[in-house]
DNA sequence: GCGTCTTGTTGAGCAATGCTCAATAGCACT
DNA sequence: AGTGCTATTGAGCATTGCTCAACAAGACGC
């Protein structure tokens, strides 16, 4: 019988999920599974998480916070610089990951993050949360806030389906694509030359 | 005893999921609470669908192929007056059934959609099946795929997020900003002018 | 109207699962 | 060593996902 500390516990659990649950469904993970993995008893796991479903939504919390964390621009960045960093970052977190981020992160729809403690924060999924970073560090007006949020969702679609040993030289084409799209979404021209069909 | 046709009765348990998986997610909702809602016993619910977890993929699945016939421009219709058209049904689709879209096929990640029958199709999953629609009929090239299954998730975002109670001129003038989204997404401008930060 | 064949449907049954709770055991402090 | 706190256990229960042999509803021939 291992005694470790509230947090410790909390956090080698988390982990725990944060493994499992990429390669099978909630309801293909069974908590006997997670104890097991975790050499503890199904009652502790409960006594963590007052519920299967709470416990699955901590993880997917837990993987969403990760993301944002690692998609954080330098602290002194601002402006294009943080742009850039933040969208290769975003992107290259994906691409490393992807199996990871589709099953966690995007496969789960808006699942709240929790915001450290106190820091008094609106936002609450990954996407408005990144919104927000790049409306607060990019310079961006807080109302074009639905087009970067959309955005993010569009670099995310980028990420996901863009084939896995791209080189780095098409990563870095793919950013820079995206940080031009920010900017063209802002207020897309009125006129539309197109080819038209045969 | 109601004894019902296959077809029938698989379409009875695809309806009855499409209405419980919307407010429960999977580990929640009981094979038990499906068979009582259909009147049928629990049994008979595997004879259609071996495993919960494909009983809930084919719910899923379902609710995309209506999406994706929803969202289906006319028959006659092609190029900018077919964007325009899947354009505005999806995003109006959408708004019409949020909590629907966002439980089912939003939150449920790359979930492959069956083709009907004898259609050969190498798109599966929502996005992929819009683009190839936006390619075949609104005069796009299938080298701009990456971009448009993106603008899809562009799209897709703008409709979940744009506040349900929006006026009818306000969802036109969406519909408008999204089609020329798409145009300004080709090719972005190389030079941005930004407003630096303070 | 009766029998028969096909097949949609049942219901008992089982192992596994989600969850509860009183009891236990590890650790810090005196 | 003793004491208090609490992380942890393990038995226990109702429910769940799933299997399978038996049943019954309709269609058809006679």
């Amino acid at each position: 019988m291992v005694r470790l500390t509230p947090d410790e516990r909390r956090r080698q659990l988390l982990g725990i999920g944060l493994r499992m649950f990429v390669d099978k469904p909630v309801q293909e993970v069974s908590i006997d599974a997670v104890a097991a993995e975790a050499g503890i008893s199904r009652g502790l796991l409960f006594h963590y998480f007052p519920t299967k479903t709470a416990y699955h939504q901590a993880v997917v919390a837990a993987a969403g916070r990760r993301f944002l964390r690692n998609a954080r621009p330098d602290d002194g960045a601002t402006g294009e610089v943080a742009l850039e960093q933040v969208t290769r970052r975003f992107i290259e977190q994906i691409r490393r990951r992807r199996a990871f981020y589709v099953a966690l992160v995007f496969g789960q729809g808006p699942v709240s993050i929790p915001t450290p403690e106190g820091e008094e924060e609106f936002a609450t999924t990954l996407r408005a949360r990144l919104a927000d970073l790049v409306i607060e560090r990019c310079g961006y007006a807080a109302a074009a806030r639905p087009v970067v949020h959309a955005w993010v969702a569009y670099v995310e679609d980028r990420a996901i389906e863009s084939s896995a040993d791209a080189s780095n030289v098409e990563v870095t084409a793919l950013v820079a694509h995206c940080t031009r799209a920010l900017e063209a979404l802002q207020e897309p021209p009125t006129q539309r030359p197109r080819v038209p069909l045969p």
